[in-house]
DNA sequence: GATACGGATGTTAACGTTAACAGCCACCCA
DNA sequence: TGGGTGGCTGTTAACGTTAACATCCGTATC
C-alpha cells in the first residue's frame, strides 16, 4: 500500500485549489497565469481573485521538474566582499532579471576546491546556465560541465586559446600598461605587491614583469607577494616591510586599490612624500580612489559591463543561439591621478 | 494521447540509469547516497562508482517536490554594495552551510516594493524558512507569510511590540549614544548627515534627536537628510553645503561611515582641523574607519554576529522548537578614535 | 525444526506542474 | 444544412525523487 495522505494542518494553495475554488481545471489556471491570452477574459478575472484570494503561489520545483527548464542561472564568484564582483553582479542582473531568471550566487571564496563542491552543490538546481569568475577552473570539472550541456561563460580573464565563451579583459595588459605608465613618469625601482594570489593577482604580476623586463630592469627582490588577505592594514605592513628591505624602491604597484590606500595611509602617517618620495599605484578604481589623499592612479576595469556583456552572452547561448565572438575583450582604462 | 517522450539528445542521468548501470532499483541509490548505512557496503560501493562514472548529480527539484523540504532559505537584503550586510550574509553563511542549506540572497535595494516583489518570487522556491532586513515589512506581507507558516527572523532592528522573531539592536540608542558622546567632548552644534533614508538610518536619527533634546539644544536645522544612495563623495558635498549654511556647527554625527569618511576628506583638502574645528563620527566601524587620517570614532555593530544568531534562530525555528528568547538584543559599541 | 527477528532491497504511489493532444461549441460560409 | 474553423477548456501522463509499506532471506532462539 502506498503512504497515507498527508495530515498538514496546512499547506500552501495549489493550483488544484485555485482550480477547485474557481470550478475550472488546473491546466486553465495554469495558462490563465502563463499565457493569459489562451484563457477567456470572464474566467481568467476569477482565476486571478481567487489567486489572491488563497494567497497561490507557484511551486518552482514542480515546473522545473516537467518542464525541464529552471529558469535559474548559477553565478560563482570568489567574493562577496569585494566590490568589484558585487559591481559585476550588478551588470549580471541588470540583463537576467527582465528575462526572469533567478540567479543563485556561490561564494568560493577563492578557493578551487570549494568551488567545485559548490558547482557541483549548484548543479542539482539544474541551472540553464552557468557563470563562472576566471579561467582556471580544473579539466576535471571542465568535462563534467560539458557531459551536462549546460552553457557556460568565464568573466574577467580572456581564454588565451580561445576555446570557451569568455568576457573580461586582459589582466596581463593591464599589468603592463600601469607599469609602464610608472617607467615614463621617471620611477626606476618599481616594486610589486601582491596579496590573495589568486589568477588575475598572478597575471598583473606577470604584466609588471614582462614591461620591467622589456626596460632592462626587472629585480626579484622587489616583489613582496602573500598569500594573506587583502586589506587596508596590508598595505600599512607591507610598505613599512618593503622600505625597511629595499629603502631603494621609488614606486609601488599594489595589485588593488585595498593594498594601496594603505600604502597611501603609511606615508602620510610616516611623512613620506607621495609622488616625489614614493609613487604609489592601485588596481580597480574604487570608489575610495578618487578620494584619497592624494589622489591614487590606478586601471579602471569595466566591471559591471562584464557581467552585462557576459549575462547578455550567456541568455544568447541559452537560446540556443551561437555567439558570434565567443571571446570579448572589454579592455581598460588607465587612471593618471596624483599619486603617481 | 499523452505527450511524446522526449528525444533529447543527452539528457542528465538520473537515479533509474544509475540503478540499471548497478543492477539495483532507484531507491536502492537514492539510500545509499542519503542513508548509507542502510545499504550493504558492496551494494554501495558499486553505486558509488556508477555515481561518479555517469556524473550524476541529484536533482533537487524532484526531492524537493516529494519530501516537501527544500533545504532552502531565503535571506533579503537591501544592499550587496554595503559591507554592513556582507558581513551578516558571512554569519549567515557559516551557520547554514554545515546544516546543508542553502541560501537564495535576494537583493531588495532599498525598495520595499522591490522587498514585496521578491520576496513573492523567491516563495516560489518554497523556502524552509526566511530571513528579513529590518521590519518594515508591510502588514499584507505579513498576515501572507503567516498564512504559509514559513519561520521568519528579522535582522538589524528590535520589534519594539516584540511580536515577531529577531536579532539586532537598538538603533535609536546607538544615535543617542554616539550623539552623547559628542556632547561629553563639548560640542555644542552638532550636526546630523543622513543619506538613503532607509528605517535604521531614521531610527538613529530619532536617537540623536533624543540626547539633544534630552540636552535641551537640538534645533531642527542641524539635520541634512537626502534621499540619495551614500557615499564618499555625497559626504564631502553635505559638509560643504551644511558648513556654509550653518557655519556654527562644530559636530558632524554621520549615519554611517562613508559619508564620514568623505567629510574627513573634505575637512583635509581644505585645512579644516578634525576634531579642533569640527568632530567628525560615522557609523558601523567599516575597515577603512581606523585607517582614516584622523581615525574615525564610529559606532562598531554586531553584523556578523546578527547574521550568526539570526541563522541560528531560525534554524530552531525550522525544526519546530521555539526560541527562548524570541528577540535578542546583541548591543553595540562605542569607537572613540581621534576624529572627536 | 518451527518461529521470530531484522537487515537489505524492492514496489507503488504521490508530490505540483505542464506538454500534448482531445474534445466541445459557437460561428461562418457555401 | 453540412462541414469546417478556431477559441476555449479538459484529460492524461510524465518529470525524478522519496515515503510507506512489502518482501525476501539468513540467522538466532527455544
Amino acid at each position: 500500500m502506498p503512504r497515507k495522505p498527508k495530515e498538514r494542518a496546512s499547506r500552501a494553495a495549489t493550483l488544484h485549489d485555485v482550480a477547485a475554488q474557481v470550478g475550472v481545471s488546473a491546466i486553465t489556471v495554469s495558462r490563465a497565469l502563463n499565457t493569459p491570452e489562451r484563457v477567456s477574459e470572464a474566467v481568467r478575472e476569477r482565476i486571478l481573485a481567487a489567486v489572491d484570494a488563497l494567497g497561490y503561489v507557484p511551486n518552482r520545483s514542480a515546473r522545473t521538474l516537467v518542464s525541464s527548464r529552471s529558469q535559474t542561472v548559477v553565478v560563482l564568484i570568489p567574493s562577496l566582499s569585494n566590490t568589484v564582483f558585487i559591481d559585476t553582479l550588478a551588470g549580471i542582473n541588470d540583463v537576467l532579471d527582465p528575462h526572469h531568471y533567478q540567479i543563485l550566487i556561490g561564494n568560493t571564496g577563492y578557493d578551487d576546491a570549494r568551488e567545485e563542491r559548490l558547482l557541483r552543490t549548484y548543479l542539482s538546481h539544474a541551472p540553464d546556465g552557468i557563470l563562472l569568475t576566471g579561467l582556471r577552473q580544473s579539466d576535471g570539472m571542465r568535462t563534467w560541465l560539458d557531459k551536462l550541456h549546460i552553457p557556460v561563460v568565464h568573466m574577467m580573464g580572456l581564454d588565451p586559446q580561445a576555446q570557451r565563451y569568455c568576457v573580461g579583459f586582459s589582466q596581463q595588459a593591464a599589468g603592463a600598461a600601469l607599469t609602464q605608465h610608472l617607467l615614463q613618469r621617471g620611477y626606476r625601482n618599481v616594486a610589486f605587491f601582491g596579496a590573495r594570489l589568486d589568477e588575475r593577482v598572478m597575471q598583473r604580476a606577470a604584466g609588471y614583469r614582462q614591461a620591467l623586463q622589456e626596460a632592462g630592469i626587472y629585480r626579484e627582490d622587489l616583489e613582496w607577494l602573500t598569500p594573506e588577505h587583502s586589506g587596508i592594514g596590508l598595505g600599512a605592513s607591507m610598505i613599512a616591510k618593503a622600505l625597511q628591505q629595499r629603502p631603494e624602491i621609488d614606486a609601488v604597484f599594489c595589485c588593488n586599490d585595498d593594498l594601496a590606500l594603505g600604502v597611501l595611509t603609511y606615508c602620510q602617517r610616516n611623512g613620506i612624500a607621495v609622488p616625489q618620495r614614493l609613487a604609489v599605484a592601485g588596481f580597480n578604481d574604487l570608489d575610495g580612489a578618487a578620494w584619497a589623499t592624494p589622489t591614487l592612479t590606478t586601471i579602471r576595469t569595466p566591471r559591471y559591463d562584464i557581467g552585462h556583456a557576459a549575462a547578455s552572452m550567456l541568455l544568447d547561448l541559452m537560446s540556443g543561439n551561437t555567439p558570434a565572438e565567443p571571446m570579448q575583450d572589454l579592455s581598460f582604462t588607465l587612471q593618471a591621478r596624483e599619486s603617481t
